[in-house]
RNA sequence: GCCGCCGUAGCUCAGCGUGGUAGAGCGGCUGGCUGUUAACCAGUCGGUCGUCGGUUCGAGUCCGACCGGCGGCGCCA
């Protein structure tokens, strides 16, 4: 099907497109979002990747051959056009294609499974990622989430990390034992990396500053819509840091991160409906035994020592609209190699960083044990095998100094950006404690 | 691991209390329409009621077990 007039034509994605002026021959290449005919007009939505813009054939106008593949063609074919830019306010964004040529590169079978319908049930469009994937909503999402992961390279380049990566294959936990993926590694018991917090304090006597990126797993059996099985989490580790210089460094990081997507990723946030402000810094901070009062006073118990309950974090979360952290957390409810204050050894020196409008924990992070003595004491108290931790009680002999660190979650990151209900929507291919297919 | 709820058409659900051979809306398909956008109009197809067993003359409906899913908690990023 070829057509003299259209030999100029440029080839453009959707989003160059938009911006050319009217009359410009232009080529498309994407795939049949959606379509309808209204008997001598015939209408389909392209999509490339970049952006939508609609097509449209006239009878009279379009010739006979153009008007019959265009009602033919199914949704979600791939199809590649040749026609002429123009203004029409009936269109979507005030631009549509009148189609010259139109050839169908690989034709989609019919009926294209997701429709109005079938759109209302989760379950069946999660079944149906592989192909639910290309709607307008979770592919606005998936490009803030990658527009979240590039902010947070440029973030610590810009400040002189080193990106390491750390084995997701590990001999032993790094906190308890229960919530581990085992798996068998030639005759013996190994485990899915819930952390690369240790690798990343060995790296930081060679590195200084090093952060990572990379999948964590947990068997924890959350059912909740914020935990997957799988998530990416970005860990950064400073030598020299004290938490203080560790909550500076992680508001820093949020607030580029989200200023990034309120300024870049305005288009995606307005398909999801979502008005996200940008971050003021410094955070709010408040204490664990302040978070504890507030709970107590609006009927919410719990022991001094107990981790904040999730009713509780809410219910403080809900009270600020900007994130903050919790901090200076009793080491009842921490790891076993969190420090602690000075004045006060019941004290960690630790935070959580809480996601505003009742999204809760999006971070941990703290000062870590530097001291041999100390941090053997503690493996020996919290009854952990010894001999699994030789490694890391090792770093501490040979010019540890003080360092702190924290891992943010990517996927509970952008769960709050985009006022997700479920995690699971932040995932291309959510791994859930019940979903391993597709 | 604990508590609660649900499995009936492709999807969302009604029917179950008082047992008597299955319903709606949406979607799909076919046709119509010169401005569609969640189109509209007409016609039409569509179900071993999660599985197995029990009670009964008879079970979608009552009982039991199992399987699958959802919501919440604990734990966490």
């Amino acid at each position: 099907m070829h057509d003299s007039t259209t030999a100029t034509a440029v080839r453009v994605t959707v989003d160059e497109c938009i911006t050319m002026p009217d009359g410009s021959m232009v080529e498309l290449r994407g795939w049949v979002a959606n379509k309808s005919d209204i008997g001598s007009l015939a209408f389909i939505l392209l999509r490339d990747g970049s952006s939508y813009i609609q097509l449209v054939g006239k009878k009279g106008v379009s010739n006979d051959d153009v008007m019959k593949v265009m009602k033919d063609v199914s949704i979600e074919s791939a199809i590649v056009v040749r026609g002429i830019l123009r203004s029409d306010a009936r269109a979507l964004n005030g631009k549509e294609v009148l189609v010259k040529t139109i050839e169908v590169i690989a034709r989609a079978e019919e009926p294209w499974p997701i429709n109005k319908s079938t759109v209302r049930s989760a379950s069946f469009l999660y079944d149906n990622r592989h192909l639910s994937i290309r709607g307008m909503k979770s592919s606005s999402i998936m490009k803030i989430r990658s527009e979240l992961i590039k902010a947070a390279f440029d973030f610590f380049y810009d400040r002189g990390f080193t990106f390491i990566t750390a084995p997701s294959i590990v001999g032993t936990a790094v906190e308890g034992g229960a919530t581990l993926f085992e798996l068998e590694y030639f005759g013996k018991k190994v485990y899915l990396t819930q952390s690369a917090q240790f690798y990343e304090e060995a790296a930081i006597c060679s590195f200084g500053k090093v952060f990572t990126m990379q999948p964590a797993f947990r068997a924890e059996k959350s059912k909740t819509p914020k935990h997957l099985t799988e998530f990416i989490m970005i860990e950064a580790e400073v030598a020299f840091n004290t938490q203080e210089d560790n909550m500076r460094l992680q508001e820093d990081l949020l607030a580029y991160i989200c200023n990034r997507i309120v300024e870049k990723r305005k288009r995606e946030l307005d398909i999801l409906g979502r008005r996200l402000n940008t971050v003021e810094r410094p955070f709010p901070r408040i204490k664990y035994d302040e978070v504890r009062e507030t709970a107590i006073k609006h009927g919410i118990d719990f022991e001094w020592g107990e981790d904040v309950p999730t009713e509780a974090e809410r219910l403080v979360s809900k009270m600020f609209t900007q994130p903050f952290f919790i901090t200076d957390y009793p080491i009842s409810a921490r790891s076993f190699y969190h420090m602690c204050r000075e004045d006060d050894p019941r004290i960690t020196l630790s935070s959580d960083l809480i996601a505003p409008e009742g999204f809760g924990e999006i971070a941990t992070g703290g000062q870590r044990i530097h001291d041999y003595n100390t941090l053997l004491e503690r493996i020996r108290s919290n009854n952990l095998p010894l001999e699994s931790f030789r490694w890391y009680l090792d770093l501490r002999r040979y010019g540890m100094p003080p360092h702190a660190g924290f891992g943010i979650g990517v996927e509970r990151v952008l769960r709050w950006v985009c006022n997700l209900k479920h995690i699971r929507a932040t995932s291309l291919f959510p791994r859930t404690i019940t979903r391993v297919y597709p």
